[in-house]
RNA sequence: GCACCCAUAGCUCAGCUGGAUAGAGCGCUGCCCUCCGAAGGCAGAGGCCAGAGGUUCGAAUCCUCUUGGGUGCGCCA
């Protein structure tokens, strides 16, 4: 239990004494009691709003109910003050002893200290990264992919089950065109001499695919219509895109546990299954668009298809889930995908790209509809990243063929600065990737400065050892304020990674070890001006142990939070 | 035309799901190494939180509208 844990309980308490005694009434809700550390350290140790939260349900002003919690708090040992502030703050002071018992819950709690029961065992299916199996992962899809499996790493640590899934696209008329310029590079690997046409994919990395069709089958489907090999190429092409692109997040340190295929999916009935059910509830009927509008289709007209009514949930249209051919449309492959994936989880989340951002209000409201509500389904939207080097956009061709690759910018900057640089903005907000400024070495890079601090940690244990100093945690009361204020800082972690999971925004963990870094580096850059607070004192073992301890269990913290972010700490640099 | 996202210091961005005097880094000014890693730190200047209404004890945060930027729109995926 953490402290905030611990004082939301007194107050808790606090406020069933008052009951009891008649000055408050039983029936309130207290959801919206918090206990923080407050904005300024000034203030105190620890702040609740409970009397200004409370006070008009109760009929009562702020005020004299802060007056009255403030007393019932006095009487909480290791309390040494109460002050009401502001519109009605109550600041708590705490004995120093306190956080003192906040860091040895540090060393406790080792790589687990942090770990949460937020979840309560609750599995959560989280979809990412899930690119076409069509080539190699470049940039754009690196962003989703560290973002969505930081948030796996996340919920897991906060006490979610949690299942990785790549959702493979299978099925549509983009893995055709894959197998036709597979084909054409198996007739490429028999000898004929082969231009890419326009409209395939012209990247290299299918040769080696079309080599191993021709070394299996030989010349059998070089010349046979289409119908022969289309299905069978496909299939082959599918399977090996695959595994480069497995190969190419293992670059990243990201595996999942579950990689399901759309071909299957209409295989096993299971989009049948979905319409069904869909048109028994009223939600899918046959009708007519209207034409599209801002945008000239030359080859538009009229048909009758089946409709998903996507308007009931506030979409502007109802949406096709079938095509005039009768197979089915991504968003009705996608609904009963998420239909099936909902069986047998309790939530689910998708990380998308930016660029489907206008479908996400309409398979919301299918899969809600589909699932009755029952499963908590969220999209989470990752917005675009910049490719930059020294300021300057990196050039990049569709056309060509000539985009960056991820493997390309793992091997230049390697996994960890790609990991945490991805991590340093909220999701949903666009972000700068420069090449140069991601591996400088300054302040100015949040990698390096972290890194940075747990270097200097693991360099002073290491020098400590060397004088024959080691941790020694019996003696903490000879820790003063500086160390104090670094204790604070460390012990957020735990509510960090709650509100963190509770918005599913990893993020904060990169930002909050930023904060965790200044402190310590703040409190570090003290033994420059002040020689008797550095962490090594030679002739004072007790202190030195003490604050050795201190240092070893902010490392903990840091190292606790970079492996939330998939990101390895660095013990020297 | 429509939907979604964004708008906070000169620049790049946080802001802990509504709390106290809005915070970092860069850049600018002035300091701190005979001393554990100065690849750091301290201090200062710099703000009408795009604008206007609303909700309430309290708004950068929630709602509505406006403005400016980004992304997308199909029987594509």
């Amino acid at each position: 239990m953490t402290i905030f844990e611990n004082f939301a309980a007194h107050v808790d308490h606090a406020l069933d004494a008052l009951v009891a005694a008649g000055k408050l009434p039983a029936a309130i809700d207290r959801s919206n009691v918090t206990v923080e550390p407050p904005r300024d350290a000034s203030h105190g140790d620890l702040s609740t709003n409970a009397a200004m939260v409370l006070a008009k349900p109760a009929g009562t002003n702020p005020r004299a109910l802060a007056e009255a919690l403030s007393n019932e708090l006095a009487k909480v040992e290791s309390v040494t003050a109460v002050e009401i502030a502001g519109p009605g703050f109550l600041n708590i002071r705490l004995d120093a002893s306190a956080w003192l018992d906040e860091l040895r819950a540090i060393g406790q709690g080792g790589d687990d200290y942090g770990r949460s029961t937020l979840g309560e065992g609750k599995s959560v299916n989280i979809e990412y990264v899930s690119a076409n199996p069509t080539g190699p992962m470049h940039m754009g899809h690196c962003r989703g992919a560290v973002v969505g499996d930081a948030l796996a790493s996340l919920l897991e640590f906060a006490g979610f089950r949690v299942v990785r899934e790549y959702y493979i696209n299978d099925a549509g008329g983009q893995v055709d065109v894959l197998a036709r310029s597979v084909h054409m590079r198996y007739r490429e690997a028999l000898g004929e001499s082969i231009e890419i046409p326009e409209g395939l994919y012209p990247g290299d990395y299918l040769v080696p695919v079309g080599e191993r069709l021709a070394k299996e089958f030989g010349g059998q489907y070089a010349a046979a219509p289409e119908g022969q090999w289309l299905a069978l190429f496909r299939k082959a092409a599918v399977t090996d895109m695959m595994d480069m692109i497995r190969a190419d997040l293992a670059l990243l340190g990201i595996h999942h546990d579950l990689f399901s295929s759309e071909a299957e999916l209409h295989e096993a009935g299971k989009a049948d299954a979905a319409e069904k059910e869909l048109r028994a509830r009223g939600l899918v009927y046959d009708g007519q668009l209207e034409k599209p509008k801002g945008k000239e289709i030359e080859d538009w007209e009229p048909v009758t298809l089946p409709l998903f009514r996507s308007t009931q949930f506030g979409d502007d249209q109802d949406r096709p889930i079938k095509k005039s051919d009768g197979s089915w449309t991504y968003f009705g492959a996608d609904l009963a995908y998420h239909f099936q994936k909902s069986q047998g989880v309790d939530a689910m989340i998708d990380i998308w790209g930016a660029d489907h951002a206008g479908t996400v209000k309409r398979i919301k409201a299918a899969v809600n509809a589909l699932t009755g509500g029952e499963v908590d389904f969220d999209i989470k939207i990752v917005q675009m990243v910049k490719l930059l080097r020294g300021g300057e956009p990196v050039k990049m061709s569709k056309r060509s063929g000539s985009f960056v690759t991820l493997a390309e910018v793992v091997s230049e900057v390697g996994k960890d600065v790609v990991r945490f640089t991805m991590l340093t903005r909220k999701a949903d907000a666009q972000m700068d990737f420069d090449f140069a400024k991601v591996v400088e070495a300054s302040k100015d890079n949040p990698v390096f400065y972290v890194q940075y601090a747990h270097a200097r940690i693991a360099s002073t244990l290491r020098k400590a050892e060397g004088e024959g100093l080691g941790i020694d945690a019996t003696q903490l009361n000879l820790l003063g304020d500086a160390e104090i204020a670094l204790i604070r800082e460390a012990v957020n972690f735990p509510r960090i990674v709650e509100a963190a999971a509770k918005a599913s925004e990893p993020h904060r963990i990169a930002f909050y070890l930023g904060d965790l870094a200044a402190a310590f580096h703040a409190y570090w850059n003290l033994g420059n001006d002040q020689p008797d607070k550095r962490f090594i004192l030679a002739h004072d073992a007790g202190l030195t142990g003490a604050r050795l301890f201190l240092a070893a269990n902010i490392g903990q913290v840091i190292r606790n939070g970079l492996r939330l972010m998939g990101v390895e700490a660095a013990y020297s640099m």
